[in-house]
DNA sequence: ATTGAAATAAAAGACTA
DNA sequence: TAGTCTTTTATTTCAAT
């Protein structure tokens, strides 16, 4: 089912998608050179195996009233794998959280979350966030402004940086 | 330009759309519950007022050899505006950097970076992040593992908690 | 595995209500 | 502003290389 090897039409596919995920299956095939059938089966290819795990719009938060995002460092008491998960699922079926990511050293994870307003965002972490098992200690430290937004991963850099030329 | 208010099915769509980029538009107008011409019309000026800012494929950067993404807390010299202007340029153009918040309180910005590994990350902080114009302090932490990735925003929240009901 | 052509389906536009 | 009808364009399947 997973494809062994990505070759490069491969990849400049995921990165045009990565930027476009609307972009139609013909344009996409001129770009990387090929025609629109075999194009069409190797996104779904990429799809099927993974690769491409979903597409999504990007809304306006703020336009659409969403004025405040946080992140949120939280100390668990007990890291022993099956809390990390319990965390985990439990941040899972929190709305306001958006990402959920384990760290290393002292702090365990590292939570955005995003509310329409400092009352919503004040309530949630009152009721839900600290509240909830073994959350030894969160720490908020509120967004200003957001100055960089790019989808994914950094494709078409050099795969390996040379090191002498 | 802007559209005064969205009505509840503006929300819905966007609410699908953030969910799945790539619904077709009957697809769409069926769950809403309108025909297609209208829906297509409504995500059109969606698009162009900017609610919706863009599409994208979500990668699997762990698969595609990503295996490195770290947040680093970044702490500016000088927090005129102008060099906060200036610092965010500069991410801007640093392919591994994919987001960058300003975030209020002792740390001036926060950054989340992607790499293919422990050698390209280690380059890329100490041969452009450190040193760059006006960069006081780093502090980077490793994520260990992504626990929640949902795109945008909690539509689907009561707009307000009922406070007592 | 790609191409080129045919069938199907969706998107975009004109028009009506 | 929504809905119906029509045209255009894209997607998908299939035969052939």
């Amino acid at each position: 089912m997973t494809k062994v090897k990505l070759d490069d039409i491969d990849v400049q596919i995921l990165d045009h998608l990565q930027s476009d995920g609307r972009m139609t299956n013909v344009d996409l095939a001129r770009k990387v050179g090929i025609s629109a059938p075999p194009c069409l089966r190797r996104v779904r290819a990429l799809e099927e195996s993974g690769y491409i795990k979903g597409y999504h719009a990007e809304v306006d938060a703020e336009a659409l009233g969403f004025e405040v995002t946080v992140f949120a460092m939280v100390g668990l008491a007990s890291q022993a794998e099956s809390d990390l998960v319990a965390f985990e699922e439990r941040v899972r079926n929190m709305p306001l959280v958006r990402e959920c990511w384990m760290l290393n050293g002292e702090i365990d994870f590292i939570l955005k979350i995003v509310a329409r307003d400092l009352a919503e965002f004040q309530g949630f972490l009152t009721r839900e966030l600290t509240p909830a098992p073994n959350v030894a200690s969160v720490k908020t430290s509120f967004t200003i402004r957001n100055g960089k937004h790019a989808p994914g991963v950094p494709f078409g850099l050099p795969p390996r940086p040379a090191r002498a030329r």
